[in-house]
DNA sequence: TTATTTTTGTATTATTTCGTATAAAATTAA
DNA sequence: TTAATTTTATACGAAATAATACAAAAATAA
């Protein structure tokens, strides 16, 4: 047990407010009073516990895609079909992106691109993510080509960029308001149109 | 000839500089002031001009877009032969998306979807413009279809909503620091492999 | 010349936002 | 019980930001 006055928030439950927020809002629309109410609790708790806007919004950001990895393991396990696989992907991103209303799409790909230039430890995490999930798709694919289930001359690396596309636009389309039957599609045919 | 004081400020030359500023920093993240400096200006010139900063932001997202229609009026018309042309036209992206350093990518997909939620309009603005792109990319293909450069059995809409796919994750990651290099091959292969 | 119109530039006011200082509260360690 | 430690909550001050008011400037129209 630490020695001093106990803390009266549950640390998940708090990133998970702020999360909210960021993920409607942005890092840079966001203020230290919108994040003070939806994680009611006062700032100099936020700043003692957290850090600063950027760092809570970096540790936003890194629960987020840390559930998005969960979604992939899962769904993409090796021993999944890999086209079963990366639909289930697509449907679990979508029921995510869509889930509020009005729906907000991914918080990585809608709102860290416009804060990635003004707060570069921001930009090297969006680059850092794109480039694990580049890998992580690429993996599968190469095990599936040894396989035999995946056309031998494929190139995985280009494929898979374009599998990480995929999901890149249905982030963005959701957020602009398109439908989850539509981005359902969407995903089908980038399917069965790559791999 | 108007009657007033005539102004100090080329219209154009005032957009494009504010243009800038908003695709390095997003809509949130600049103030009038910020405004003020780039176009050379006092912030009630500003206001009078050009209305407020969400005015201002859609104007320039407006400019934006009508720059890339142009070079995809232009890349891809019809008497181009259609992987050429898309060709193209993904090259002349990338040279705008990376024409900075750091690289700035999209103004429209990298800081349009930041803004939607928070701003309607900026919303609507982003659902129509990729609506846009996906009708005219369709159209295109539609056109090579009819005239037996390309498969028969293709969907077009669905086809040029994963070409457009292509062009947003070139915009997000050359805002992330990919290299043009890259970028280039990147599109190469959406191409051979999408149509 | 005089009146009218529009832009310019300075100034002002109110609000937001950030970051921290400070003291009280609540716990453990001695 | 006392000291030490950490969190909480209120408050404060500095800076940024938004939006507008107002008068001077620069043009045209009469």
């Amino acid at each position: 047990m630490p020695r001093g006055r106990p803390r009266q928030f549950d640390e998940d439950a708090a990133i998970n407010a702020a999360m909210q927020v960021f993920w409607q809002k942005g890092l840079a629309a966001t203020s230290l009073d919108d994040l003070a109410d939806a994680m009611q609790m006062n700032r100099p708790s936020i700043y003692n516990a957290f850090g600063g806007k950027e760092d809570l919004y970096r540790t936003s950001l890194a629960r987020f895609c840390g559930q998005l990895d969960q979604g992939l393991a899962s769904t993409m396990a090796d021993d999944i079909d890999l086209r079963t696989g990366l639909l289930g992907f697509y449907e679990q991103a979508i029921e995510v992106y869509c889930g509020h209303h009005p729906a907000m799409g991914c918080l990585m790909i809608c709102t860290a691109p416009a804060a990635a230039l003004q707060n570069p430890e921001v930009g090297k995490d969006l680059r850092q993510l794109i480039q694990r999930l580049d890998q992580a798709l690429a993996a599968r694919l190469a095990l599936a080509q040894q396989q035999g289930q995946l056309d031998p001359h494929l190139d995985v690396a280009q494929t898979a960029k374009l599998l990480q596309a995929t999901l890149q636009t249905i982030a963005l389309r959701a957020r602009a308001g398109e439908r989850k039957s539509s981005l359902r599609k969407l995903a089908a045919h980038a399917v069965a149109s790559l791999i």
